[in-house]
DNA sequence: CGGTAGAATTGTAATCATTACAAATTGGTT
DNA sequence: AACCAATTTGTAATGATTACAATTCTACCG
């Protein structure tokens, strides 16, 4: 039962499985923080300890290439992943650093800019960036 | 006549001027071409031998801290500026790494999302990637 | 079963953007 | 001219990410 939510992400999406894989896919399934490839590492490495942080670089970059997984550049500091694919947007609390998903009013992300004919849109994000509701009842003077 | 423009950018946001300063906002009031800190380092530095870095990165921290520019987290290498700050969306060719500017259809873009209660937006940013026309014309293979 | 080719993984070293920091310079004020 | 604060500078550090070559794994074939 464990891992096979993500051995289904995987092939799913045609990427091929291995014991790395499946970790790094089921840490993101599991934990619907945004990590970054540091964070994942971090996380696994304790019970993995052979996994190299260039494995899940790797593998980050195969979930993404393979739509298994989407890439955020919300946070200038690193990239951060979501195994949530679907239409929504981030919210970024500049104070505690933390990603938040937002549903989307209107899930046509395309119709809301007007891209010249010719342009072939592969992605589509929409990021905000601000202070949080915990953040701003925590400390009210810098929000 | 020709520093006439940043100078009156830099007052309207109450930064005070230098001849740095001047530069760095000059540069991005004519390059439309959302420049990283290195590129308006080295195209500067040629005719401006003293200037550092350094003071590149302070002063665009100080023109998005105070509303004089928009830094655009776009693209995952590195951060890049634009002078125009009002709304509009921008699309990255994966391509030839170009960033250009699209308008946008409804200029609210906070009512695109359901950004919960409590939160406070500071900023918000449409970022699109794919092919541009140019690219998609040259290589028909990649695109 | 054992061998083998190709893919995947690993660890280390390099790269590259950005920041920290302390020293030097500048600008405005008395 | 003298002084304080703000600005700038250069160098060194940091930290994320990538390059790369060596090792290990996997799947297939005899």
């Amino acid at each position: 039962m464990e891992l096979t939510a993500p051995l289904r992400y995987l092939r799913a999406h045609g990427v091929k499985p291995s014991a790395q894989r499946l970790a790094v896919m089921h840490y993101l399934l599991e934990h619907r923080t945004h990590p970054s490839a540091d964070e994942i590492y971090s996380a696994l490495h304790p019970t993995m300890p052979t996994l190299s942080k260039t494995t899940v670089y790797n593998t980050l970059r195969l979930l993404t290439e393979n739509g298994a997984a989407v890439q955020l550049t919300i946070d200038e500091r690193n990239v951060c992943f979501d195994a949530d694919t679907s239409p929504h947007a981030h919210f970024l609390c500049t104070r505690c650093g933390k990603v938040y998903d937002v549903p989307l009013a209107n899930y046509d992300l395309e119709r809301h800019a007007l891209i010249p004919e010719g342009f072939r849109t592969e992605q589509a994000a929409i990021y905000y960036r601000g202070c949080c509701e915990h953040c701003a009842s925590e400390n009210v003077a810098t929000c």
